[in-house]
DNA sequence: CATGAAGTTGAAGTTTACTCTAAGGTGATA
DNA sequence: TATCACCTTAGAGTAAACTTCAACTTCATG
């Protein structure tokens, strides 16, 4: 059992994160103690390992609580969160190749900055010593 | 010359968009008609071919506007430039390598729901059956 | 030269995903 | 058993990046 704390600690998500992603569906039945303290379970945390693997592919958090729910709904939408991470999939890897695609432009214009840098310096140790 | 609605539709960008750029810093310097309406070159359309790299690489706006600024501060910037692009690239390079570690994990459970559907389905036919 | 589509501005509104605050209650420990 | 760090909730606040609105003005065309 850990803590909301322990939990923020192990996740990197802060306590305030947790509970908003509890409230939004992402991670629900949560254990309580007697007086309401959130007690995590391992399971729980693997719940959230595989949250912060569809977030920070950059699925939205109604997306998430949308799967999350299917899976609470039973095997019958096991058809239904295929498809959605199907489609997720494809589009992470739309994404990727895109932001590659960019990240080559800028490279190139680094890459020409650069050397534009380097006949600016060798102008201005020429001015230097006339 | 192109009109807003001529570089919304070349760029993608909504007129409203690039209006909104225009204030931030991120395109400075468009003509305009006798009347005030907008007239983007063709250099203008290379700078926002620059910006979108930027941007869809995950640079925000006022990273852009002060890269935007430090161009037009002259040649004594490119070092600053320089350094601006290749903290950029390597930002976005983990950034990549990320996405990429988090993917692999979805693919993982897609696979293991995949495999999970034909027991299921299987499953089904069988009670049908029966 | 009228008219309607497209442009202009400043400002307010929206969405997403947090993040913080206030006003408490809980629980380990000295 | 007091104390104090930690937890609870509902709700307000924030930041980024647009997006929409209102109230005009301009431009191309029949």
């Amino acid at each position: 059992m850990y803590s909301i704390q322990d939990v923020s600690n192990k996740t990197g998500l802060s306590t305030h994160t947790l509970r908003y992603y509890e409230k939004e569906g992402l991670i629900s039945g949560v254990e309580r103690s007697q007086g309401g303290f959130r007690q995590y379970t391992d399971e729980d945390l693997e719940r959230l390992g595989l949250i912060r693997c569809l977030k920070n592919t950059g699925m939205s958090i109604q997306e998430i609580a949308r799967f999350v729910q299917l899976t609470h709904e039973g095997d019958h939408t096991l058809e239904e969160r295929v498809e959605l991470l199907r489609e997720h999939r494809e589009r992470v890897l739309e994404r990727m190749a895109e932001m590659q695609e960019h990240l080559d432009k800028v490279t190139w214009k680094l890459n020409f900055f650069t050397e534009k840098l380097k006949a600016y310096q060798a102008e201005q140790k020429k001015d230097k010593q006339a």
